[in-house]
Formats: C-alpha cells, structure tokens, sequence
DNA sequence: ACCTGAACACCGTTCAAGT
DNA sequence: ACCTGAACACCGTTCAAGT
C-alpha cells in the first residue's frame, strides 16, 4: 500500500531509538519500508527535512502547557520535559540540535518561544528574552547530548569519559544558574 | 617526501576553512595532499582523532593564560577568546563541540579545567565547579555554532532565519547571565 | 500522483602487498 | 616504517521511465 508520511517518520524513530542517529540514513530507511531510496524524496525534500519530522515528533512530549506558577517554576519545568523528551530517544539531544540549527523542526521553536515569554514574564526586556531563551535552550540541548553521549561510551565498555554519577542534580544546577541570573538581569532592568 | 602529522592538520585547516565541515573528508584531504587514503590511518587511528587534532589547532588561539584578575574577569576573558578563535575558522564550534563530546581534544578538555578553576576561586564547591565550567562552555559553543550557522544561512541567500545585530552584545548578555548565577551559588555556597 | 531503477558522485575503513 | 591498490559496505540525491 501506499507510503504515508507518518509511517516514514515513525520508521525513522523506530531506527534512531535501536541503532542511533548515526545509522538513520535515507537508503536504510527506505530498506526498512520496503521502498526504494528515491521514493522518500516525493514525500520529503531532503533528509534534513524529514530529520526535522523525527525531531517534532520527539518533542511532542515536552510541548505540554507549562500553565500557571512563577516564571521560575515554568522556565523549569519546560526544561525538565525537554530533557526527559531528549532522554527517552537515542541521540535525541543531538537530532532535536541538529534540526533548531537548521531551522527544520517547529517545535523547538515553539519551545524557544514559550522560554522567551516567561523571561519577559521576570521582567526581561522583550529583545533580551529571546536571547535568555536560546541560551537556556542551548544548555540543556549541549548538557543533554553531553550526558548521551557518555553514557553510550559507558554502554560500549569505553574507559575515557566518566558518566556522571548524579545527571539529574548536575541539570539542575546549571539550570539554577541560568534562572538565578536571570533574576539578577530582571531587577537591573527594573533600575 | 614524507608525510608528517602537523602536515596532515593543516591541510585539513585549509579545506576547513575554504569549504566547511561537510567537505573535511579523509579521501579529500587524502587527495589534497597527494597520497592514498589509506595512508592517513598509518598517521591516525580515525577520522575522530584527526578532527581532535584540528579541534586543538583551532582552539591554540584561545589557550593563552587567563592571568591575574577578578573570577569574573577570567571567565569572561577566557569565553570571548573561545568564542574568537571558533569565529575565526569555518564551522569551527561545531568541531570543537564535535571533538569535545568524543573526547578527542585536549585543548578543549583544558579550558574546561580553567573555568572549573575559575569557579572555584568564586567560591562554587570543587564538584560542582565542574559542572559550571561545562555548563560554560555549552553556552559558548551552543551560541557560537548557532551564530555561525546564521552566518551561513545569511551568505548563502537563505531567508529563513536571519542573523544577530548585534552578536557579540547577544553573547555578552548569556555570559553574565551565567556570571551573575555563578556569584550568587558562590554566596549561598558560603552560608 | 506516486514509485522504481539506474546512475552520479561520493563516503570511512581495512588489509595484503609493495618499497 | 610508511605507503599503495583494491576492495567492502556503505552514503544523499536526481531523474527518466513506469503505473
């Protein structure tokens, strides 16, 4: 039957969760489809394209309304459901990276968006919160593939890089910083 | 004559430079240089430690002495020289980032140790110093390739995403976001 | 409209064999 | 010690042609 662009998407996550990113290729896709390497490109534009697909869909799990509370208390927990969302798939922080770069999955924009109105929300002015914003989601993109990345070392045996011993506590405390600093800007630009 | 590592890095540097990451192959640089690709392996295990060996050439720039000085000062000193010597090669954050994650760059994992250093001065507890020191250096690295990608975008005639007016005051601002938390775990750290 | 088949121009890496 | 040549097992993308 006929290819439907959900079904790509979903194969393509069904790949990345068992073999990684470095294995999600168009040709091997298309093998486990049972199509052709050249049928994707009537669906899709180009692989960075449907990559941006499997980011969105990845994400999909850390766009939940943050609601109500302190502009503190929302900062953070959209960033914890960023994290869980990057977690929960192989190589998650590195694709969901790879596609914001290239401007390829809307709901880390989105997700760039919702951290920039809770900044303003603390008082930030309006062109510094998108900067606050991207630089918070750069933390947790760079610490996540970070903490990815070593424990795949750890899961091949490798001895070089240690894993973190406490991921969950060394997040939040970078986290800490960020918001922390955050509220120092929120009341210079109250002055 | 014979081919010697530093040989085999710059001309390396070069495709960097002239052409980006995508196109630093070891059968193009094989063939820039004039000898099979198989004779770069008997010069480097892999194309990983090769890219580790760029990564350190490119971060030379950057591995100057911090000096004396407040905290503050050493750690906004040691980020902007970061930041230049990355601006100053074509894809440069993404390799460092690259090389970083893999662990196949001293000079990297060395400015790493001199802002863990430096947030042990402010009075951060030594563990969590090193998380504060990475959590640094994915600012940087984050903010930088995001730049130079815009940067990319722009020259290529790109309209999706536009770039920075002002980057070098959009870094600033994310780094004393990290400073001003920085001083304020140091105060907590002492009560 | 949707897909195949074949082609183009590439990759990283290994390894026997040469000098 | 250092390098070549050939091979293995791959890539992303295009495009005429088929149904």
């Amino acid at each position: 039957m006929q290819l439907h662009k959900p079904d790509v998407v979903a194969a393509a996550a069904t790949i990345l969760d068992n073999y990684g990113i470095a294995d999600l290729s168009m040709r091997r896709l298309a093998r486990e489809l049972n199509v052709s390497p050249s049928a994707l490109y009537w669906h899709f534009a180009n692989k960075q394209q449907l990559l941006g697909a499997v980011a969105d869909l990845v994400l999909a799990a850390a766009c939940a309304d943050p609601g109500a509370g302190s502009w503190q208390w929302r900062i953070q927990s959209v960033c914890e459901r960023l994290r869980d969302a990057l977690l929960s798939h192989t190589d998650g922080a590195e694709l969901v990276s790879a596609s914001l770069a290239a401007g390829q999955s809307r709901a880390a924009a989105d997700i760039v968006a919702r951290l920039a109105e809770s900044a303003a929300a603390a008082g930030i002015h309006p062109d510094q919160a998108v900067l606050a914003a991207r630089t918070v989601v750069h933390y947790v993109l760079g610490f996540t593939a970070d903490e990815q990345s070593r424990l795949q070392w750890d899961a091949a045996g490798a001895a070089g890089i240690a894993p973190d011993t406490d991921p969950g506590g060394a997040f939040e405390f970078g986290l800490t910083l960020l918001i922390d600093g955050l509220a120092v800007q929120a009341r210079v630009a109250v002055n």
